[in-house]
DNA sequence: TATTGTAATAAAAACGTTTACAGTTTTTAA
DNA sequence: TTAAAAACTGTAAACGTTTTTATTACAATA
C-alpha cells in the first residue's frame, strides 16, 4: 500500500544539520530576513545549494495558512473551447511572472464537477481563484466568496455579492453582428444561444433581440434555439433552423463550439455560406480566416481578459480591501467573407 | 501583509470536539477504518455533516508524503495545441472518476518554464506525473523517475531509463500521408517540421522521407524546413516553400499548429488548395472538416492517449514494481478534399 | 561595576493530518 | 471464574515549514 520512493527528500533540518545552526536560522535565510549574520548567511545558502535543497511548498502551506502559499487555482467551464484556452493562456502568463503555480480544474460545464473542483481547491488552501460560475447564482461560489477567499470572476458575474469580475461586452458585441447581419439584408436571421443560464447567452440574446428590433425586424421565436454551449448543440439546432417549414437566411452563434458544429451541418447539407445561409459567430479564434469561408465574428480580447483576471486577484490577494472591480472589456466585429 | 481569512477551517479537531472523541477515531471514521464501534462512527458522521467537515489536503499529503495524497501533475507542452487539449480531455476524464485531483501546468515550450513547474510539481508532493518532455535526454524528467516518483510519457520517450509512454505510431502515419500525396500525383512534397529535437518530428520525417523514396521521388533538402512546432512557423515556412524558384506542390504539415499556419499563407497568397499547392496535416480536429477545404490528416487519438496514459499512471501508483510498458496506438489517414 | 540594549541565534509551538503504540473495555474460550 | 484475545479508543509523534518567544553574547551606558 505504501509507494515506496527511495529519494530521501532534504528538509530544513538536513540543511540546519549540516549547517550547525538551528532550522529557524536557515528559514530566515530562505525568506530573506534580516537580522542574520552576513557569514552565516554565505555559509547557509552554501549549504542549500549544495545540498539541492528547497522548500517544501506543502509544509509551508499548512503553515502559513493566511499567508502565501503561491498557489492560485482556475476553474475553466469547458477546456475544448479555444475560448477559455485563450484565457488560460493569460492568466497563466501573468501568474508565472509572478512566481504563481496554478491549479487548472476544467469542469466541462458539469455542475458536480465543479463543486467537486471547488471543494478541492479549497481543501488545497489556494490563495486565490479565478472562475467562470456556472451561472449568476452558484452557491458554492458564492459561499466561497463570501468566506474571504480572493476570487475573480471572469465571463460571468455573480449575483448579490461584491466580486472582482472580468467580462466583455456582450450585448453590444451581440448587437454589432445582428445589426451586420440585418444592414447585408438578411431578414430571417437566426440565434442559436449557449446554456440560457448563462448571463453571457441571455446579454447576447437582448443584444439580439435589440438589432432586430432596431432594424425593424420581426421577431420569430422559432429562430431562437437555446442549447448547451457545446460543439454538438451547434451542429442539431442549426439542423433545425435549417429544417424550418421557413428557414433562416442568417445564423448568429453564441460561442465558438456552437459555430463549428453550426458550419459542420451546413457542409454536411452541402449548402453555401453566405449564399444559402449566412452566419456571424460570437468568438474569434487565431485560424477563423482559415475556415470554409473565413468566418465573420465577435472578437473577444480573451487573452486580455484572463491577464486581467489574475492581475486582479493578485492585487487583491496583496490588499484585501481593495474595493471590488468590473473590468468589462470591448468586442470587435471581425468582419470576413462569411457575410 | 498577512491574508485575513475570516472564515474558520473546520478540522478534524473541532469534530472530535464536537462528538467526544479523539481526533484519532475521528480519523478512523473518515478513512473507512474498522475497529470502530458502529455507534461512535454515525454519531462521528453526523458532526462531520453538521460540522460541514473535509478533511485537509494539504496536511494529508504532508503527513503522507509516501501515500496516495490523490494528487496528480500534467505538464503540457502547449496547450494551444488541440491536440493537448485532448490529452488532456482524457486524462481528466479517468483521473476524475478514480477521485484525483490534477495540477496542469502548461510550460509553452519553454525549458525553464518547464524546469519551475516540475520543481512545483515535486515540492508539491504529487503522486504521479503525466509529462511530454521537451527532448529525449530530458534531464530534469529524467531525474525525477530515477528518483521514482511514477512518471507516465506521452507523445515522447525517454532514452536511457525505464519508462512507461503512451505515443502513436508518428513514421507510419507520415508515411501514410506522403505516400496518399505521392499517388496522387504530387512530386514536390514539401515537409514543414515541428521541433527538430523532438522524436515525434524525427520519426515524421523519416516516415516522410521513406515515402518519397517507395515512390521514387527525389528527396530535395530545400523542401524539408525545420520550425518551432507553433502556428507562426507554419505561416512563415510555408511562405519560404512558396517563394522557391521551383515550389512545392504539395506540403505535409508537421503538426496542428503548423498546419493551420500553412492554410493561413496559402489563403493570404490567393492560392487555391489543393489545385496550387495540396496539403496533408498531422493531426485531426473536429472541425477540419470545416477548414477551407475539408483538410486531410492524419489522425491521433488524442483523447485515447490522454486516457491511457492516466491509466497506467494510477496503475503504476497502486504497483510501482510492475514493468513498464510502451503503449503505441495507431494513426489514421482522414482523407477529405486537401489532397 | 552593574545595568541595559541590541544583534544573533536557538527552542518550541503551531498548522491538520495519520498511525504506531498503549491502554481500556468487552468478548471468547477453557 | 478467569485468562487470553479481540475490539475499541486515546496519546503522542511525525511530516516540513514559519514565527513567537526565549536565550546568549557582547557592547554601550550610567
Amino acid at each position: 500500500m505504501p509507494i515506496e520512493n527511495d529519494y530521501k527528500i532534504v528538509s530544513l533540518n538536513d540543511v540546519a544539520k549540516s549547517a550547525g545552526v538551528s532550522i529557524a536560522t536557515v528559514s530566515r535565510v530562505i525568506n530573506d530576513s534580516p537580522n542574520v549574520n552576513a557569514e552565516t548567511r554565505t555559509r547557509v545558502q552554501q549549504v542549500i545549494k549544495k545540498l539541492k535543497f528547497s522548500p517544501n511548498r506543502v509544509a509551508k502551506r499548512l503553515r502559513n495558512r493566511y499567508a502565501s502559499g503561491n498557489l492560485l487555482g482556475v476553474l475553466i467551464p469547458d477546456i475544448q473551447n479555444p475560448f477559455y484556452v485563450e484565457v488560460l493562456r493569460g492568466i497563466e502568463d501573468v501568474t508565472y511572472d509572478n512566481k504563481y503555480a496554478l491549479i487548472m480544474c476544467n469542469f466541462s460545464q458539469d455542475e458536480k464537477k465543479e463543486k467537486l473542483y471547488l471543494d478541492i481547491l479549497q481543501s488545497e488552501s489556494v490563495d486565490g481563484l479565478i472562475a467562470a460560475p456556472t451561472h449568476e447564482h452558484d452557491q458554492k461560489v458564492i459561499n466561497l466568496v463570501k468566506s474571504g477567499l480572493p476570487i475573480v470572476c471572469v465571463d460571468r458575474g455573480l449575483s448579490g455579492v461584491d466580486v472582482d469580475v472580468v467580462l466583455v461586452e456582450n450585448k453590444m458585441g451581440a448587437y454589432a453582428a445582428v445589426d451586420h447581419l440585418a444592414k447585408k439584408g438578411y431578414s430571417r436571421i437566426a440565434y442559436i444561444s449557449g446554456l440560457p443560464q448563462l448571463p453571457s447567452s441571455q446579454q447576447r440574446e437582448a443584444g439580439y433581440l435589440e438589432a432586430l428590433q432596431a432594424n425593424r425586424l420581426p421577431v420569430d421565436r422559432e429562430l431562437i434555439k437555446y442549447g448547451d454551449s457545446s460543439h454538438e448543440s451547434g451542429v442539431s439546432l442549426c439542423e433545425e433552423l435549417l429544417n424550418l417549414p421557413e428557414p433562416a437566411d442568417a445564423v448568429f452563434t453564441g460561442n465558438n463550439l456552437i459555430t463549428l458544429g453550426a458550419l459542420e451541418t451546413i457542409r454536411r447539407k452541402g449548402l453555401k455560406v453566405p449564399e444559402n445561409i449566412a452566419v456571424v459567430g460570437f468568438d474569434d479564434m487565431y485560424w477563423s480566416s482559415s475556415l470554409n469561408p473565413p468566418l465573420t465574428a465577435v472578437r473577444q480580447p480573451a487573452y486580455e481578459i484572463g491577464k486581467r483576471a489574475a492581475e486582479l486577484l493578485i492585487q487583491r490577494i496583496s490588499d484585501p480591501a481593495r474595493p471590488t472591480v468590473s473590468m468589462i472589456l470591448k468586442t470587435e466585429l471581425m468582419i470576413r467573407s462569411s457575410c
